[in-house]
DNA sequence: GATTCGCACGCAAACGATTGCGGTAACGAT
DNA sequence: ATCGTTACCGCAATCGTTTGCGTGCGAATC
């Protein structure tokens, strides 16, 4: 009672034609006139013809599938890519699998690998915070290409889809400052973070253009930075002898670390010292007060990555494209900078 | 300079043996004697040699790859499922491809396709709440595995790997009780949510076995439960003459929404009214008072669920496996429902 | 009228791995 | 010397689709 399954030769002997003919029916090719194509399409419609994808992907070496490697699948900010991701693969025909780094270079490798096994026609890659030595990466990029989201590098020749971290992290110190904060720490985390160093940049920018000398004791840098670091750094500003009258957390976990800890104290958010933090998750709506933070659009990450690499995987040129595009963020100001 | 790419007979050719020697090599099959084995092993190994997946697919009609189905990727629980699914399936040598069905079913039956299109061995799904039309999905039981985890129903017959929600719920009334709250109100879904419905036979039980009455004034349900309905029902409890002294909400954003309302009105919690929502949610952490909640082992729900479909795969015979498999859950006391 | 040309289609060879079946040594038994 | 057995291995077909090349035929060109 198992379901026949309809064959591009079934097609093709049920109208007297030639399997090549009904092929390029189907594929819209120039040499079948448009009576016979009408006739193939309208019989594979009735007969419920789905190609087989392995012996297409066999054929033509295309899958229709991409790879996604993250680090961490669990972070609200990540779920949102992948939506983004989800939606505009589907859109486009194509299938996504996914793989979690966990952070783990090894791994990381490991799944690049393993993805190219089950013939990705690209890959699209958060790269874990730790990945010092590229060159399993730069491997990937003779077979498919390769497009960095989120979490990018320079020592990768490739497209780069990210946010304006620089540019994000100006505008969150800048309102710190319009409301009348003059001293402003910054929780960042190790030079390592490629994405951290860029928001030091911007933090440094805002402070320059706005002739407010930098403190090096109200920079704080850690390796992993979390809920838990938040509070181990708001500790450490408060014990200073100049307190900052604000502080910059480069993630939100951090920043409600320090929302915590400041609650604990009884310091007053903003009035005493304001916090913004980075991301937007749903944590930020949460807490009391609400945080201030920049709103990074993940799904629109998500599906400029997609269209972007599709567009590479159908170019003919086999040259590297090299650029990185940049996503617009939104600074939202919650009551934990200002208050209403 | 493109990489040049092993295939089975490279192998052979090098050896001069035949293609068919070689796969029986690599396969271990009993015809090939030892030494050549290891020859053809050793070869693949230096060469590094990867089975071109497409062929193998094309011939044994296998594609390593499983689909997975959820309403919605964003919600931590979930993405704890799939990193479950993800690591099990690793450790397996398989593949996911995950789909976001929105909570739209048509969207779901058109997903279920094209994995199937895709040459998915097995399908994992989550379905949307709104499921009442199960015709798509039993079509698929024809073809494939089909494996229904976390939101399930009992009208398709296929192995389900789910929490027990009645259980659960009853823990989270009980303690309730314990604590000594006696007009415990409930705000749950409408009875389309088979989860729903589950979670709420828990709190009659409790209730029953606790010989204290049913008072439907105080049972409250919503079409989509979220924060903001949480809101909107506390307000509706606090309106009548027998205000209650707990709410179980059968969400954690439901049951934040009830603890935000509850602390602008400036009642105390729990000495007042107790609060305990249901899933551990990180954001039951950052809300003070934090949440009482019931952890879902989402990870293990996501192994069991991949380890049960691997099963099914590979055995033979046809018939369609029916049993529920629960996990146990956790209640987790915190400071809205028992102050310390 | 001979030649080119273009259109619409068919032939057959790939693509890489698997597998039933057939074949061939080598060896012991008769 | 002949047969049977065992242990190894190769031949060739197969899966469904794509594609380079070829072909027949009518129309247009010289």
């Amino acid at each position: 009672m198992k379901k026949k399954i309809i064959t591009l030769k079934d097609l093709a002997k049920r109208l007297n034609i030639s399997p090549s003919t009904a092929s390029r029916a189907l594929n819209d090719h120039p040499d079948i006139s448009i009576e016979t194509k009408q006739k193939v399409k309208d019989l594979a419609r009735n007969l419920n013809y789905v190609p087989n994808l392995f012996a297409k992907g066999f054929r033509s070496h295309r899958s229709n599938i991409l790879g996604v490697i993250v680090p961490n699948i669990t972070h609200y900010f990540t779920t949102t890519l992948i939506r983004g991701i989800l939606e505009e693969a589907n859109l486009q025909g194509y299938k996504v699998i996914i793989s979690e780094s966990n952070n783990d270079v090894k791994k990381q490798t490991e799944m690049l690998n393993t993805m190219l096994q089950f013939g990705v026609d690209g890959v699209l890659m958060s790269i874990s915070k730790m990945t010092k030595d590229v060159d399993d990466i730069l491997k990937v990029l003779n077979t498919v290409p390769l497009i960095l989201f989120d979490k990018a590098s320079n020592k990768i020749p490739c497209t780069q889809v990210v946010i304006n971290e620089e540019e994000a992290a100006f505008n969150a110190v800048e309102h710190l400052i319009n409301i009348g904060k003059k001293r402003i720490a910054i929780i960042k985390e190790t030079e390592y973070s490629f994405t951290s160093e860029k928001r030091y940049h911007g933090y440094l920018r805002a402070l320059k253009e706005n002739n407010i000398p930098l403190d090096s004791k109200i920079v704080l840098s850690v390796e992993d930075i979390s809920m838990h670091q938040g509070k181990r750094m708001t500790n450490i500003l408060l014990s200073l002898k100049e307190k900052p009258d604000a502080i910059f957390a480069i993630t939100d976990s951090a920043a409600i670390g320090v929302i915590k800890t400041l609650k604990k104290l009884s310091i007053k958010i903003p009035e005493d010292i304001a916090v913004v933090g980075f991301s937007n998750s749903t944590n930020s709506q949460i807490i009391e007060p609400k945080l201030t933070t920049i709103d990074q659009p993940g799904q629109k990450i998500g599906s400029t990555a997609v269209k972007q690499i599709i567009q590479e995987i159908n170019s003919t040129n086999q040259i590297n494209v090299n650029k990185t595009i940049e996503i617009k963020t939104n600074l939202i100001i919650r009551d934990s900078s200002f208050k209403i």
